[in-house]
DNA sequence: ATAGGGTTAG
């Protein structure tokens, strides 16, 4: 592979990478510019050559920095140029260079091709713009199954499971032959959609097939933990032979913990050599599980094996402390942190917002964005903080927060953020300005809104006694989710059991039962 | 050009 590039004599290197050591990038680029001309082909391929490898060891700001230079030294650049570069923007953050270079694609005619466009569909998915995503995907003359599978990733990770599905459905139905990646990414999407029928059929596909196991057993291992099927994960642990991968250990590890499988968890740990990474993912299992006795005993392997330097295991720490209400030890692990990140503040954030202390809460998170602060807060750091008011009644922190995030920092209120919101408003009685917020997002989304949307706003009419409005949420939230979903009735009952209209009450009760419904049962972690 | 481990929320 290496055959094709200049033999140096002298690389006695700083570098680990093979490929920067070969190749004298600023000479050759320098080389370009005092020619005032067009690279030659084999420049240009060596250069492009380049650019992925600095793609590879995780350098995307390389990728770039040596695009420019390039771009600066020829006007034309080959489609072998803008694929590693496209990939580099996908990982930084402004979304504005990433458009930029499909711009100048478009202008020097390497934007079509599927490679390109898949190139593309990626770029964009990670941006989260999902919708130019699409509008590429269409715009591929001759879809393969990477140009598919990218869309159906790109799907995954933005949370669109349904959708996601839906693409598998269409690939089925153009009979697209299904790779491993395919199938990888719909055992992801059915763990994240909790669907265990789809997932096993899945599972049922991978085992016919006889695809590579390790990747997708893997990922199967996972869908089954997600699912709280351990006995299954475990059998698909067994048969590949007690394989001793250290992705696939971590998971089913960090699987059983979720699971509250403590002793598997623990003697599976001893077939490997601890890792961080298993470490913080179980103390997400003892942070959900609310176990701070074995988060401790988390605790101490971490200090056996000198892990307790690593930023994103403190992290861990710090919120298995505050969610298992040790609130006293999460903030001394917090102060102790020499460089702290948003996740850092955030559970520190979330700490106190969990322990019921809105106001220190809201202390953290001003302290966090004071002038010259070093972090940004995302769009998690402002859930937290918007339910840290909603629960603790802080109306005017909470209306200050969300116009915060919308004017300071230019985020983009999700779903999540705007029922956070609406529960504050109900708190201060203020259905008026719901009402308001609502209509406007009509406006905005074509009359269409999720569902969370009118729970949130049929909850503040229970609370407000505001029938009429009340009224027409339960009925914007029926059309949405239809006849079968038993939550929803108990929603409705309890809303009209609120404002005193009780034979609606008798009748949804007599219409779940009928339909022979039960709501999923939920449970509290203290009784 | 696409895939496996939930550090923060849900």
């Amino acid at each position: 592979m290496f055959a094709c590039l200049p033999r140096l004599g002298d690389f006695a290197g700083k570098s680990t990478n093979l490929l920067n050591r070969f190749v004298p990038v600023r000479n050759l680029v320098a080389h370009a510019d005092h020619l005032f001309d067009e690279l030659s082909q084999r420049d240009l391929s060596l250069l492009n050559s380049q650019l992925s490898s600095h793609l590879r060891c995780g350098n995307p700001n390389g990728t770039l920095a040596l695009f420019l230079k390039m771009h600066r030294a020829s006007p034309d650049l080959s489609s072998h140029t803008f694929t590693p570069v496209l990939g580099a923007c996908a990982l930084l953050s402004s979304p504005k260079t990433g458009r930029q270079v499909h711009a100048l694609m478009i202008k020097q005619g390497a934007e079509t091709g599927t490679i390109s466009k898949t190139a593309l569909i990626d770029m964009y998915s990670k941006y989260g713009h999902l919708v130019d995503s699409v509008t590429v995907f269409e715009s591929v003359e001759d879809k393969d199954v990477v140009s598919w599978n990218s869309l159906l990733s790109g799907f995954l990770r933005n949370g669109k499971g349904k959708e996601a599905l839906g693409v598998f459905a269409a690939m089925y139905r153009e009979t697209i032959e299904i790779s491993e990646f395919t199938l990888c990414s719909v055992v992801k999407t059915c763990a994240s959609l909790k669907i265990l029928q789809q997932g096993k059929q899945v599972h049922a596909m991978v085992v016919v097939t006889g695809r590579d196991l390790v990747v997708l057993g893997t990922a199967i291992i996972s869908f089954y933990s997600s699912v709280g099927l351990m006995s299954e994960a475990m059998k698909v642990y067994i048969s590949l032979n007690y394989h001793t991968d250290e992705v696939m250990l971590n998971s089913l590890i960090s699987g059983c913990i979720r699971n509250r499988k403590y002793k598997e968890a623990f003697l599976l740990m001893r077939r490997q050599r601890p890792n961080v990474r298993v470490l913080i993912s179980s103390l997400a299992g003892c942070s959900d599980n609310s176990d701070l006795w074995i988060g401790k005993q988390i605790h101490c392997v971490a200090l056996r094996n000198g892990f307790v330097s690593d930023s994103k295991l403190c992290n861990g720490l710090m919120d298995m402390y505050g969610k298992c209400g040790q609130i006293v030890q999460a903030c001394t692990m917090f102060s102790a942190m020499p460089s702290k990140s948003v996740v850092s503040w955030t559970s520190m954030i979330g700490a106190y917002a969990v322990n019921g202390d809105g106001v220190k809460a809201i202390e953290i998170f001003r302290e966090m964005c004071k002038e010259g602060s070093e972090v940004l807060p995302n769009l998690v750091t402002f859930l937290v903080v918007l339910s840290a008011c909603a629960h603790a009644g802080l109306v005017e922190e909470g209306k200050e927060c969300f116009g915060m995030m919308k004017e300071r920092y230019r985020l983009v209120p999700g779903t999540e953020h705007y029922v956070c919101f609406i529960d504050i408003l109900s708190k201060a009685g203020d259905t008026e300005e719901i009402w308001r917020l609502v209509g406007r997002l009509m406006e905005n989304n074509n009359r269409n809104l999720p569902c969370a949307i009118w729970v949130a706003v049929l909850n503040a009419c229970s609370l407000n006694m505001d029938v009429s409005r009340g009224e027409y949420a339960a009925m914007m939230l029926m059309e949405g989710t239809g006849p079968e979903n038993a939550s929803i009735y108990v929603l409705l009952s309890n809303f009209y059991a609120a404002i005193g209209k009780w034979d609606k009450v008798e009748e949804l009760r007599g219409k779940l039962k009928k339909k022979g419904l039960v709501k999923a049962a939920g449970h509290s972690l203290f009784i």
